[in-house]
DNA sequence: CCATTGTTTGTGGAAATCCACAAACAATGG
DNA sequence: CCATTGTTTGTGGATTTCCACAAACAATGG
């Protein structure tokens, strides 16, 4: 038998191309851009499984797919030559056997064909998937500068959401819409912070597109920092943008062994307020930069707590506005003695006055650690059961480290 | 037997004069200021009690023996008349049978004279004794003169260093020297605010030359403030401060019935922190006025804590640089849900994170308190065991009262 | 050298906290 | 109307904290 030339006419869409070929092959095709989205699927109804049923419901391959893809092997394979290769089943996705192929232009690969084997294939059928492949390139082509295009303008109004020169709500509203993106209803500007100028864009952009957690409207790379607007429509919270957090940090190590550290800003619906959300992500990013180890677990700019207030309590404090006998009167002793009531204090407070906690920080005894704490009332002339008082001394104290760097 | 009469020629000084009547009238002699303060006294050894060796020890008497005579009505007898009257026995203060008399000068008691009576006077001592006082006006009036116009010197460089207007130490330091005051060691201004225009004045100067716990280089009154600079040459500590204080305006109460609010600035040892210290004591009298209940107790700068910050934070915060999403959502929850979470955390951390003291205090079950915690952390999505997290709502909390008065 | 003070660790019992679970009731939205 | 959710109060038992007291040892100053 021979098999139906699909190059002899022109077609406008690829959906009208993908049907041909579904016809051309007898089984189901579905076609999609580097990033997995779908670009073009055959109506053949027949043997279609579930991963292909979720992917075109969704207009894009369902992550918890991808990511198997990329553990078996697949994804990689696809990405290093333009050869089809045969899939085998993936029961625990709803994923069978297919054949799959990737779309090249030069060295950049712009999508994928996918063809579930409904029948066996032989060479001719293999034959017939690279012509197809060859002549998808083109028209992904033209979708990928269009896209390109579009993406340049994109960077161009998230800098200036960034740094604040589209003011008015309604304008950036419309900014939103002339891009043909939906305006968000709740967002937060994430930042990742790597430690040498990002070079890893496309994969990075890759990884973006296929975690499919929020709806990433913008995002832009500046030397060594990935900025992400992230927005969803129901309201976003502190635990959601954490975890989102952890797994891209995770997943960045992962594929690239690189420690990021990221952060985000406030959580707003203003979208005015896009500048100050990243200022503030970045403000987290320089405080983690300070106090590594108490604020290693801390992301989101509300996190910070009174760190929020220590640029402009420092500022102060070298103006002399601020002094702290009780602070003094520690150190002076715990210089004298070579205590460490000071840290003692520290450490205490750290753990939310958890005498346990922090006498296992300290590797004292609970009493020891109960003992200290009456002397440092008693040298500091503070009384312990004063709030403000102490959380004044707590303050000035991590103020003298920040101070320091 | 006649008396001999002292008036019959000149004396160089009040110690001759004390000397000659303590001959004539074959006792003790002992002659204060209006102030309790020793002028003069004769060498008769024998007879002499325990308070007067140590009012003469200490050039003034004791505070003890003057709180004794005042609640024995002596000093208030002397206080109303010239009259001579017998004071009797106090053993428990070491005080045994005397006369005393007031000198006066029109409507002003200048001082006191006493007389230890060791032989039973009969009316010719006493006539004697009268005229004695009166002798004695015009000397005293010269050194109430001379000191008056010394209190005058006082008042205007007070007021020069409570404005700054003496910058190095050692000028400050000769401005001491040159007004015969000692140079304090440490130091710190207190200031009491009456409720109306001070009108006592020469009876708060009697009380305050009378109350010995400390050092009073300077004082003065400023309409309803009263302005004191307590000095000691061994280290003040927030304890003493806090009981002259407590002392001073019990004192007040008690014989005004007037409820005053007492206040000290920093402690120090630099001279040209007068200023500060002063300002810092206003600072306190002004946050207490807005958190009457929360700083009932607390007198000392040091012991405002993170108060000390709020002017500071209420005017970033007025500025829009420092938002609270917790603090929002709460006070939204609260309104719609007629609960009172804010409320319950502020008692909470007011208490140190006591949950029983709280829970007593809010008038609720323990395990509530513990349930709306629990609820706080959800609602307001905070993570109830981050320190950081938990005073910045704190002191946002705080700021919100703050900033509406 | 000794006496004193400061520091760490231990013991043991009273008090407080934590946690899970349950009953009772109010408010809410369908 | 019911079902659900939120709120308050209660019970009971494991764990933790609090407190007073004591032993051991180091540092200090006379």
């Amino acid at each position: 038998m021979t098999l139906f030339d699909p190059f002899q006419t022109q077609f406008d869409s690829l959906e009208e191309f993908a049907e041909r070929i579904s016809k051309g092959l007898h089984c189901p095709i579905t076609i999609e851009d580097a990033n997995h989205r779908l670009v073009a699927y055959s109506t053949h109804t027949d043997d279609t499984d579930v991963a292909r049923i979720s992917t075109i419901m969704s207009r894009r391959v369902p992550e918890k797919i991808i990511n198997s893809l990329w553990k078996t092997g697949v994804i990689p394979q696809l990405l290093r030559s333009g050869e089809p290769i045969r899939v085998p089943d993936i029961p625990e996705i709803g994923l069978y056997n297919r054949i799959a192929i990737s779309i090249w232009k030069n060295n950049d690969v712009l999508g994928f064909i996918w063809a579930i084997e409904t029948n066996a294939w032989g060479n001719e059928q293999f034959l017939f998937f690279k012509q197809v492949a060859q002549a998808t390139t083109n028209k992904l082509l033209q979708l990928h500068i269009r896209k390109h295009r579009k993406e340049e303008q994109n960077q161009e109004v998230f800098w200036k959401l960034l740094t604040g020169h589209i003011i008015s709500d309604d304008h950036i509203a419309e900014q939103f819409q002339l891009l043909q993106l939906s305006v968000p209803k709740n967002f937060a500007t994430v930042v990742f912070r790597f430690q040498e100028t990002i070079k890893e864009e496309q994969q990075i952009s890759y990884l973006l597109k296929t975690m499919q957690q929020f709806y990433i409207p913008f995002y832009t790379i500046d030397q060594n920092e990935l900025i992400l607007l992230i927005a969803s429509a129901s309201p976003l919270t502190v635990q959601t943008l954490k975890t989102f957090i952890s797994s891209f940090t995770d997943k960045i190590k992962e594929c690239f062994r690189i420690v990021v550290k990221g952060s985000f800003g406030g959580i707003h619906k203003q979208l005015s307020l896009i500048e100050k959300s990243y200022k503030q992500a970045l403000s987290v990013l320089a405080t983690k930069k300070k106090f590594p180890d108490q604020t290693e677990t801390i992301h989101g700019y509300q996190e910070l707590g009174i760190y929020q207030f220590f640029d402009l309590l420092l500022e102060q404090k070298q103006l002399g506005n601020f002094d702290n006998p009780t602070l003094e009167k520690l150190q002076a002793y715990d210089k004298k003695h070579q205590t460490t009531l000071m840290e003692t204090f520290e450490v205490f407070t750290d753990c939310d006055n958890n005498l346990n906690q922090a006498a296992k920080l300290l590797n004292i005894h609970v009493n020891t650690l109960a003992y200290r704490l009456k002397r440092i009332s008693e040298v500091g002339e503070i009384q312990i059961n004063n709030v403000h008082e102490k959380m004044k001394l707590y303050i000035d104290l991590k103020l003298i480290k920040y101070g320091r760097m």
